[in-house]
RNA sequence: GCUGAAGUGGUGGAAUUGGUAGACACGUUGGACUUAAAAUCCAAUGUCCAUUAGGACGUACGGGUUCAAGUCCCGUCUUCAGUACCA
């Protein structure tokens, strides 16, 4: 009998699929253990071996849960709206549900052959309506609430509205837009509906606002600030450019200090926290307003500016506000407004992205316009600047140049006076006084001094003088201690077609929500889609896009009275929204009447173990913490953290193969530039044609440049490659110009992606294959090292683009999905990123057939009730013992090492015990699930190997009675020296130095010391 | 700049609380089997010196602690990732 990896493959996927092995139920005596997997977005390039990395690994942890008695839950769906169907849509007019349903085919089919141990039952498709339901459900509930600072945690809308008519807003304490007007109860009653409305939607956690969006022509949409990478799109790298825009927010900031406290109480990585952290920017200080001095003619300003360092307000000498700030057209002098006009023109026209390439370049302009110091009344020039954010804090800074290294450039640029207030306490470099300092950058450092120049604060340091500071700010009523965050609110509209609709009507302009049992709100059909020529999002183009608030259904736009019938919103949620709560939904995943049943959220609570790529670190991670603490607030979830344990998988890089092209030029002789540069000196014979091999590109590269042809072998060899084609050009170029010319091969070699499928395990490349591969190669030719084509390799990311990508189905039908699974492991730690090579699969391709072969014999399975041996026994022992540690700890690599060294072990001592066998077979099914099944019912075995139980270590099989002890000299480990474990340390001494290797090591010389560690090491000092 | 992770043979990577560095594989070389190839099996494989016995050096670099350092401490360099005028 013969290891056919294919058969046994489709037979156990077939009796798993068949049997629902899998499906987990939501009650059970089972403890519960939820092992989750990113959802993957189901592009139509299909799956690369890259991405079942985290999916096998969680998947050997959900088995091995199962094996230890655990009702796992591990589910898997898609995350299916999205951009890349879209453009393919407006490309090719396909419906982006009919490409997505193709593409979820061929990702399941893919899944499929692997061998996962999924419960499809509870699959969820985030474009489906039956799922996009309940996130347009979400949506609504966070319309209907608002976040009580007081409380902490989200509240009914309803019940502000009751504050408000019984005692007006002062007292209100909510995370709000930042200009509210303070109105009474009776101001409010006699409010209008619309203004009533207008005031609610500012303290509403999904809001429609007149927000600075980043917008992305290219794609026609805007973009979250976590989809902006070094200033242009994640997706396509196209310019982003600030615009004015009425946009959907979430009000994640209300939940800025939460998101912060909770990153404490889960078991994810410190990078990955870090990364929330910083995003989430929590910085404390306090906030100081000043007066600005009023000129007769104008009526009195604030400004008001957020600090780290109030310590170092005696400090100010001047003040910055970002030249986007609202105050700045009202406080700047007749004499200053020309520029000013003028910086903030030259500021607006430089890109985000050329502000931030260029931080150096100080600019900025005086406003003519002065404000009072607090403590001193002094007064203070008031500038404008763009080192200062208009995004952050409150816009404006008190510069304090001689405590802050960019108030202090700006200060030596536009020569402001720089005062001094720190007494360093050790001075940097000795002698030098604080002034001297001072004279060449600023002291940023948080201890080390104290103040001086500082009134008040004189003599104190850090800690006291910011304390002090924040009270007599207090007690003046210029300020306060203020926390400030650096998370913004999240922008939730795109001008998308595929995504999820909004269930929302206006009336008057103002956002009506679609009551819950009417949902979900269908996608509408469109023509195009594109925007509308009218520049409205793609939902623009639907024809049936009103609401009926009589029927309570979507009808034709062409009903639309503003009396029943409403336009409905233009446009859709963005990517993350559907992805935000999917973990919940699979606890339920097919309840028609909930988000999922109260009893299932309260089986499963949480994930308790969650694989993924660290690229999600800020967007998806943080956005799902920030709902599942808003759904806990209103009791829908029992937990307020989604996941307790998560682990980034790292990425499986491609090793791409190269070819070296040599660019060949012909250049006229004797050649100069006419006046007008329109004649070429150059002939360049574009290549494609010529290649050398890898090896000899170095000792090519190595000569001077432009050597000619005739004098050097290589290059001969090149010419009279290509001489053919050469003629034509040559004849022709002399008859036009009449000069001469002489052949260079220039030493420009252009490493060229050949398609890592044509080259062999010995980087030699298939020529034919190459040439045939596209039109331009047809007839390329071939310099060869040793009679093959060598290629270059280097290790990039996985892409199409680079031909470097492996497709699993080809490894699978190769070597079987077992082979692959064990191999993805193999490659190394978890979280690593490392490179494929397909070359090195045979590895554990060969275990798996050693391991057939432990059980299987030509006459078929040739497990017995004989008894084991002491070391089979001791073999299976130590691989449970590590085998259970490495899993625990997800060091998958290593278990696999553990399964060779244990079946090469077996083979040597003929092990055919059932004893030793069976449970061996259970240790290896989380890995290679398909050969264990079979084996397992070759045994004769009834039942599916993922019902057994896990093998329990027992250490009696480990006890030794010796052990083979290093001796070292000096550290140095010299020879070995069997010695029994009782021995005592006495003992060991004396027979260690009676030996007679220890003699010669020592030639006569007397040890010093004698180091014992009984079951460790000797080591003799001398 | 800041934050986080990492640096070990030709390659991927092992190495418990400091205790035999290089497990397990890939690759390479040699051998067996074969008409031949493939497959399989056996052996060798960190570098250098030495016929052998054996020795020296070795975990990015420079110091230190220790009987003993890949592992701990101080400093430096490099790579990768994230973030960036955050007041």
């Amino acid at each position: 009998m013969t290891y056919n990896f294919n058969e046994i493959d489709a037979k156990w996927q077939k009796y798993w699929a068949e049997n629902q092995t899998f499906k987990a139920v939501n009650n059970s005596k089972k403890p519960k253990y939820y092992v989750l997997d990113m959802f993957p977005y189901p592009s139509g390039a299909g799956l690369h071996v890259g991405h079942p990395l985290g999916y096998i690994a969680s998947d050997i942890y959900a088995r091995y849960k199962r094996h230890q008695g655990f009702n796992v839950l591990h589910p898997q769906g898609y995350d299916s709206f999205g951009l890349p169907a879209e453009q393919y849509a407006i490309q090719t007019g396909q419906h982006p549900a009919l490409t997505t349903a193709e593409n979820i085919k061929t990702y399941r089919r893919q899944l499929d052959q692997i061998g996962f141990s999924f419960d499809w039952s509870r699959e969820v498709r985030t474009s489906d309506p039956s799922y996009y339901k309940w996130t347009q459900w979400i949506f609504i509930q966070l319309f209907n609430s608002w976040f009580n600072n007081n409380t902490s945690k989200a509240e009914e809308i309803t019940e502000l509205e009751k504050i408000f008519a019984s005692e007006g807003n002062a007292n209100v304490n909510a995370v709000c837009d930042d200009n509210i007007e303070v109105f009474s109860a009776e101001e409010w009653n006699g409010y209008t509906s619309e203004k009533q409305q207008k005031i609610l939607l500012q303290y509403r956690l999904t809001y429609l606002a007149e927000t600075e969006v980043n917008w992305c022509p290219a794609l026609g949409t805007v973009l979250a600030n976590d989809e902006i990478v070094n200033g242009v799109s994640e997706r396509g790298g196209h310019t982003v450019v600030r615009k004015k825009m009425t946009q959907w927010s979430m009000r994640i900031s209300a939940y800025a200090e939460r998101l912060l406290q909770g990153l404490d109480t889960i078991d994810w990585t410190d990078s990955l926290k870090e990364s929330q952290r910083n995003w989430i920017g929590k910085s404390v200080g306090a906030s100081v307003t000043f007066n600005v001095i009023a000129s007769e003619t104008k009526q009195s300003h604030v400004i008001d500016v957020f600090t780290t360092r109030p310590d170092t307000i005696f400090g100010v000498s001047f003040m910055t506000l970002a030249p986007e700030h609202d105050l700045v057209s009202q406080i700047t002098t007749p004499e200053q407004k020309a520029d000013v006009e003028a910086y903030i023109l030259a500021t607006a026209k430089r890109s985000e992205r050329d502000r931030m390439a260029d931080v150096k370049t100080i600019s900025g302009a005086f406003t003519g316009a002065y404000a009072e110091h607090p403590f001193t009344k002094e007064p203070i020039p008031v500038w404008i600047g763009d080192y200062v954010l208009a995004g952050y804090g409150t816009g404006a800074v008190m510069s304090v140049p001689c405590g802050d290294q960019r108030d202090y450039d700006f200060a030596k640029h536009f020569n402001i006076p720089i005062i001094n207030i720190f007494s360093p306490l050790s001075p940097k470099g000795g002698t030098k006084n604080s002034d001297d300092l001072i004279a060449a950058e600023a002291f940023t450092e948080k201890d080390g001094f104290t103040l001086k120049n500082s009134g008040f604060l004189d003599g104190m340091n850090y800690k006291k003088a910011t304390k002090r500071a924040i009270y007599e700010l207090e007690q003046l009523g210029f300020g306060e201690g203020k926390t400030n965050y650096r998370l913004r609110d999240a922008v939730f509209s795109r001008q998308r077609y595929w995504g999820e609709p909004f269930p929302v009507y206006y009336v008057d302009g103002m956002p009506q929500m679609i009551a819950a049992e009417h949902l979900p709100i269908r996608l509408p059909e469109v023509e195009k889609y594109l925007p509308t020529e009218t520049g409205e999002p793609p939902l623009g183009n639907a024809t049936v896009w009103a609401w009926d608030t009589t029927k309570n259904e979507v009808v034709s736009n062409d009903l639309i009275d503003d009396k029943t019938v409403f336009a409905l919103e233009l446009n859709t949620m963005p990517g993350w929204a559907g992805s935000s709560w999917y973990f919940n939904r699979y606890m339920d995943s097919t309840n028609e009447n909930e988000f999922a049943s109260q009893e299932a959220l309260n089986y499963w609570k949480d994930v308790d173990l969650y694989i993924g790529g660290s690229e999600h670190a800020t967007g998806h991670l943080l956005y799902s913490r920030f709902w599942q603490k808003f759904l806990f607030d209103k009791g829908v979830v029992p937990v307020d953290e989604f996941a307790k344990k998560l682990i980034n998988q790292g990425m499986i890089l491609g090793t791409s193969a190269f070819v070296y092209r040599v660019d060949i030029v012909l250049q006229l002789q004797d050649f100069k530039w006419t006046e007008d540069k329109t004649e070429s000196p150059y002939l360049e014979l574009h290549s494609n044609k010529v290649f050398i091999s890898y090896n000899l590109v170095k000792p090519f590269l190595d000569k001077t440049e432009n050597v000619i042809i005739e004098d050097k072998i290589l290059e001969k060899k090149i010419i009279e490659i290509i001489s053919p084609k050469l003629k034509d050009k040559f004849k022709k170029a002399l008859k036009e110009t009449g000069k001469e010319l002489s052949i260079k091969v220039s030493n420009l070699i252009s490493p060229i992606h050949a398609d890592v499928s044509f080259v062999n395990a010995s980087d030699e490349l298939d020529i034919d294959a190459f040439k045939n591969w596209r039109k331009e190669f047809k007839d390329a030719e071939f310099i060869l090292e040793n009679g093959v084509y060598k290629v270059g390799r280097d290790v990039e990311k996985m892409s199409k683009s680079k031909y470097n990508v492996v497709n699993p189905d080809d490894i699978v039908a190769d070597y079987g999905a077992d082979s692959l699974r064990l191999y993805e492991m193999f490659l190394g730690p978890l979280e690593q990123y490392k490179p494929w090579n397909t070359a090195g699969i045979t590895g554990v391709h060969n275990f798996l057939k050693k391991l057939w072969k432990l059980y299987v014999d030509d006459n078929g399975i040739k497990v017995n009730d004989a008894e084991a041996s002491k070391d089979a026994l001791k073999t299976l022992h130590k691989t449970i013992k590590k085998v259970q540690e490495d899993i625990e700890n997800f060091s998958f690599n290593t278990s696999v090492s553990t399964f060779m060294i244990a079946v090469n072990e077996l083979t040597t001592q003929k092990c055919t015990s059932k004893d030793v066998l069976e449970p061996l077979l259970v240790l290896i099914s989380p890995y290679a699930p398909h050969i264990a099944e079979e084996l397992w019912s070759l045994m004769g075995n009834e039942e599916s190997i993922s019902t057994a139980a896990f093998p329990e270590f027992d250490a009696s099989h480990l006890v030794e009675s010796a052990k083979n002890y290093p001796i070292s000299f000096n550290g140095k480990m010299r020879f070995t020296l069997e010695l029994p474990l009782d021995m005592s340390k006495e003992a060991i001494e004396t027979t260690v130095l009676a030996h007679e290797k220890t003699q010669e090591q020592l030639q006569g010389r007397t040890p010093k010391k004698v180091i014992v560690v009984p079951g460790k090491i000797v080591n003799i000092v001398g």
